[in-house]
DNA sequence: ATAATTGCAAATGCTTTGCTTGTGA
DNA sequence: TCACAAGCAAAGCATTTGCAATTAT
């Protein structure tokens, strides 16, 4: 199971301070997509003087430091999540703005061929899904 | 092979004026993905009085009429490029910057039943491969 | 004629930053 | 202790918008 951002920070060096403590567990804690003022939101119910400067530096950290993933999603504000050990990629529901996250192994490889194929190396990728619901 | 820009205005019933002529006009002869800047100096070159609020209302109008799509690649700003009849997706060489654009169809499909098997209807999505050049 | 479009500058929304005070290792 | 972090407000950047003047049909 994936560790916690607190752990992680530990084992990268990432200074704790207590406003980094708060953020981080209430990032671990979210198993949605918050945005920076979503998170500020929800940081400030425990402490309500920390600032929103602080988690967008914070997330910043978090970020570069790989321990959270950014996500830019068509049509809203930078969103973030705790990097998982599996790598995943999202849906999104174009009515409700609902992200469902998915794997598929198939569409991995073929993204490293198609950039083999044209001389590159693949590095990164972005895989975003919009759909809307089938009712049944 | 692809209409140009202006003759899809005039398909679409966009009132044509100086400026969109020229605006149109321009993104139809580039074959790279400019951003509201660039095009604005392209456009400039022609017309120096023509303002960057106008492109941005331009490129909104032609993007909402389905005749350009706006890219967001990351960390870079808004992009743009005359619509084609081929849906392709795109491959950025992170170190030049270059985009390159390409067509697999086995990930179409792929994309079409992974959002299927989570019982959604596609419809839109977002393909980006950063890669690294390979020197052979 | 007149409804739509332009140019300009001001406003917006998200994000970053300079500076002073506070604090973790 | 003292380099680094936080809070605040100001600045930055891309983009949008209100308004008066201009233009396409």
């Amino acid at each position: 199971m994936t560790k916690d951002i607190e752990s992680k920070c530990l084992e990268k060096g990432v200074r704790l301070t207590e406003q980094r403590k708060l953020i981080a567990k209430t990032m671990s804690n979210s198993s949605d997509h918050p945005d920076v003022d979503e998170l500020h939101q929800r940081v400030s119910k425990v402490d309500s003087r920390i600032s929103i400067a602080t988690v967008y530096r914070t997330v910043k950290l978090f970020e570069e430091a790989g321990i959270v993933e950014k996500h830019d999603f068509k049509g809203s504000k930078a969103r973030y999540e705790q990097a998982k050990d599996e790598h995943h990629d999202h849906l999104i529901d174009v009515s409700s703005g609902e992200i469902i996250e998915f794997v598929n192994n198939d569409i991995e490889k073929l993204q490293k061929q198609v950039a083999e194929k044209l001389g590159y190396k693949l590095v990164d990728h972005r895989l975003e899904l919009y759909g809307s619901k089938i009712k049944k």
